[in-house]
DNA sequence: GATGAATGAGAGTTCATTCAT
DNA sequence: TATGAATGAACTCTCATTCAT
């Protein structure tokens, strides 16, 4: 099973750097591993130093190798369990929730643009940490794609195929291009509200409605017979 | 002027660093480039070492020091000109063009995607290394933000304003959910090729027509009656 | 007397860090210098840390320092008994009585070596901490040559003169060359079965004899009218 | 080749700790090497610090590690050539020489103690470290037992094979009681000087034949028809 | 009596940088 | 111009030791 074989993977990393992930952490330890998540995800992993992380936790940096024996089984005790517990269960789950709910197409993506901005933006740090740590330690890439996505991302297709049949989706386009597609709308908000924040004032509600009006109906102008009410009807039809 | 503003920004900051950025590179120092540019992108800025590049570029470390006067330096020296000659002429001037002929949307957009993929394939190394450092260097998330994009997002902007009165784009998006959805559009491609490359196995060439139908028609089924040929018609009416 | 100085030098070393020589050892401090022998004879007292003798005595750090207070101490608990009780009385006594017997020099020697070899692999692990130790801690280095030497060497050498004046030892070398000469014929001993194992493949037994009978008679040929036997006969008559 | 062997031995070793062994040495490395010596012998290889060694050689610690890389590697680099350059041809071949030579057993051993008892002296911190360490650095053991000892043994034998043959010396040991005994006598005389110095007052000279008397006579008073010179007779008749 | 948690001090090592040649 | 040698400062990590429980 998909849930096992990344808890094996995830287990054998852990061991390789001594950690014990599901040991509960004292005050201390979780002040550490929010210093650490601050200042990883403000210099990266090798601009931060363990002093510094130290210092901003208010312990001895000795303390922190007691518990995390090296500054990589740090990154990984912080990097680990968010996969887990929140890249996987937390991440898919309401995903799959809203993927299942009998509801305009609109309604859909606008409610997983804003599940996942929510989820980004509560877990800002951490994300910018994985996204780019990912790019410098293999493991970590490892993890996210083969024990993320490639584990994921069957049962995510299964869901598109169920909106397809049903005509709410276009039936013509690949499964990896609409999942790139959903994804890339929600990259689109970020994008905009961090890059071109100088451009829109509209509230973020408007500019979520707006990228999945984007997401939905495309760029070229649509004939007015056509308008999403309509498309409702047909599809109850 | 927005080129002189950015220029003399460049040259402000290039002082600061004690850097000739127009100074004629010799060949070791071509190899000293070209070996910090692959290991800056391979382990970050922070997690390169002077050494390592200097091992690469088969030079001595005190070389690296002469020629760019310290790590940063070297740094900004491969990447200021990179977003000056990378980003702003050659990036947008292509982009311009495209966006200047006069062609159905569905071209226009593949050869923008088709373009973007191009030039970040080419460049791959050189845009990590900037993507990623800008967040951790100030000055460089300034420059990409305030004098590449804020300078270049109005003529960009009024390129999209003539597509939209031209009604070959919707004219109810805001322009930066018309840019920002452009640039996602070219994310998702990439997306797709790097992260679901289990996935999909058409031709790339392929790929990029469907991410640019799906920016173009949206997620939900069209009418018969509005297949792209009609629409043509229908604008050219 | 000699045993009083010993004694009150002991004492006063051991309050110096605070231990209790004569405390009966529980169960787990045992444990701890049994692992402490184990591990400071092979990694050295430096290279040995407290941590790893923990975890081989089975018991938390904490619980050594409660003890022994600190890492020295623990040195010393094992080295001072050791040297009180093995080097001391144990071990002179049978040589004094191995010297007391009336027999053939070659079955004093024999015996001697004997005897000694057993202890010396009996306690190797100790002997060996001791004897390296003692170079690098001078107060171990003064317990062996003033407290434990200087002090026995008179009793010894009081032997020697009996044995030079029954005629079964020449009486024209220098006690301190007879006593030597001893010790270094069990270090002979010690070097062929460790150093040079590869060679000699007779029985532990009849290597001591080898030795013994080296030590005895010398390395030059005897003329064969003075074969073991007759001087037996010689001296006796 | 026995010589051959070492050599490709020595240099897998030091390729491991990134040594070049023939390197010619700066002053600088030069001082290093000989705080080294001195701060090893007098703490032992752990109890050494690094910071300590530098401060003797009066260079920047960091200067240590451009050149040796490591603490060990520094031993090495010590301890390696010395077993190489002084054990392996300054010592044996000199000891050779000796056995090679047509005189007196008493003058054969007395020069054998003469020579190894100089080098030793000379060389007496090396010969510590080397000792010591070799006790808990399993390589150098394995240099010393398998590359010095076992691969010069052989020779070795041959000397004492002819010396017993010329009736030099007893037939009836073997050899490595012999060449254990020769070794063993050495130990002798600087046990007598080191640990018995308070004893024996006479001049290194005067104890020196001391030793080798008691090794070529042995302990036991001799008839006198036997006195060296008449065996001298004996041997050439 | 025994221990888990915590730590100050310092160890070995690395790093960007300088300088004489 | 290019570099080998050298280094101060800082970094990760270890160690003996303490203390509350």
């Amino acid at each position: 099973m998909t849930k096992n074989d990344w808890e094996q993977w995830v287990q054998y990393i852990a061991e390789q750097y001594d950690l014990d992930l599901n040991k509960k952490q004292t005050a201390k330890q979780k002040q550490i591993l929010e210093a650490a998540i601050h200042i990883f995800s403000e210099k990266g992993y090798s601009g931060a130093t363990t002093s510094e992380i130290a210092k901003k936790a208010q312990v001895a940096e000795a303390t922190i190798f007691k518990h995390y024996h090296s500054k990589k089984g740090l990154l990984l005790r912080l990097v680990l369990p968010a996969i887990s517990k929140v890249v996987a269960p937390f991440v898919l789950k309401p995903l799959f929730a809203i993927l299942e709910e009998e509801k305009p197409a609109e309604k859909i993506v606008e409610d997983l643009i804003k599940d996942r901005v929510e989820l980004i933006e509560k877990n800002q740090k951490l994300i910018r940490v994985i996204l780019v740590e990912s790019l410098y330690h293999p493991e970590l890439k490892e993890a996210l794609v083969n024990h993320v996505l490639k584990a994921n991302a069957p049962e995510v297709a299964k869901r598109v195929q169920r909106l397809k049949e049903q005509g709410i989706i276009r039936a013509d386009l690949p499964d990896y291009v609409v999942i790139s597609g959903l994804i890339s709308t929600v990259l689109a908000y970020l994008i905009s509200t961090n890059l071109f924040a100088f451009m829109g004032t509209e509230s973020d509600e408007q500019k979520i409605k707006y990228f999945a009006d984007l997401f939905i109906n495309g760029i070229v102008p649509r004939s007015t017979d056509l308008r999403p009410a309509e498309r409702e009807e047909r599809r109850e039809s």
